[in-house]
DNA sequence: GGCGCCTTGGTGACATGTCAACCACTCGGC
DNA sequence: GCCGAGTGGTTGACATGTCACCAAGGCGCC
């Protein structure tokens, strides 16, 4: 392998500050989560999906997929959320094999406490640090290395 | 409470974009990882951070602080990869308490088999994809939520 | 010197996520 | 109809991270 290109002064300063933002914004936002509405960042996704939904209710796989988790893992923390009364699940009419979430009284509740909260940490720790046109740049640049990725992911698993 | 101040439309594409990235960035790195070099990310993390300090030994406490990690998490994780030879602890001369890492022989040929590889799989996934308007915009905007965090983070610790 | 009090690191119990194996069901070809 | 391949979801074993607590050592003060 030839020598690798490393990555040169602003790259590297890129990269860093993205990974220490990464984990310090996660927290951050965690511990806030946690405090005010008694959430876990998975379990306000899970309910942030499922409330945006129609019907408040979705297929196991659908909701695995539109959040990028494994059946696996959304079946083991669907079973504790349902210990907890914030979700049930339900038979699938249409196909024996599968089921359906849908949101309790209590979780929709849960959801509509804690986003209000949530939106503003993230404004206040985020967004609102932003300028319009980093706004417009970060939108940009996330968006094209999802499409990168998943389409890269894509040509993987047809392999 | 007024009414929250929703996202707007940028706003939310960014930040939907920004979760869907990390997601997806972290999970193809961390398969590359693992697949290439046999280590997890937060192996790469501490072999990295060790390589880099001018002695390969740093007192774990200023390890877990550099890596943003509680010191607990890096016991543990030092514990397993100490049993798979990357690490060794010795006691710290200057302080009973102390311990100090130092990277094996074995650690270093890890770290300097992976990182190669590893910085183009970060290239090939996200520097590469981004001009360099962005890598700087993306430099700035970081490092500026990260002063933020870390501000707030320490005010919240001295009340 | 001795006494609280802080800091350092380690530990065990527990929460969460991953991986591989599994069962029940669907679907397409015959 | 039914057989074999594939899909949806669950499960258990294990890896990893968190939290609360502990033991030992330093540090300042009298």
């Amino acid at each position: 392998m030839d020598e690798p290109r490393w990555l040169d002064e602003r790259e590297d300063r890129a990269w860093r500050g993205y990974r220490r933002m990464r984990r310090l914004l996660d927290l951050e936002l965690a511990r806030e989560l946690t405090q005010d509405a008694g959430l876990s960042e998975p379990d306000y996704d899970v309910l942030s999906d499922l409330s945006e939904t129609p019907d408040q209710r979705l297929r196991l796989s659908e909701l695995a997929d539109r959040m990028l988790w494994s059946r696996s893992r959304l079946s083991h923390h669907l079973a504790r959320m349902q210990q907890r009364g914030l979700v049930s699940r339900e038979e699938c009419p249409s196909d024996g094999r599968g089921s359906i979430v849908t949101l309790t009284p209590a979780g929709r509740h849960a959801i509509e406490a804690a986003a209000p909260g949530h939106v503003a940490a993230v404004r206040r720790h985020l967004i609102d640090l932003l300028t319009a046109d980093e706004i417009e740049a970060l939108g940009a640049l996330t968006h094209r290395v999802v499409d990168h990725l998943a389409g890269h992911g894509r040509r993987r698993a047809e392999t």
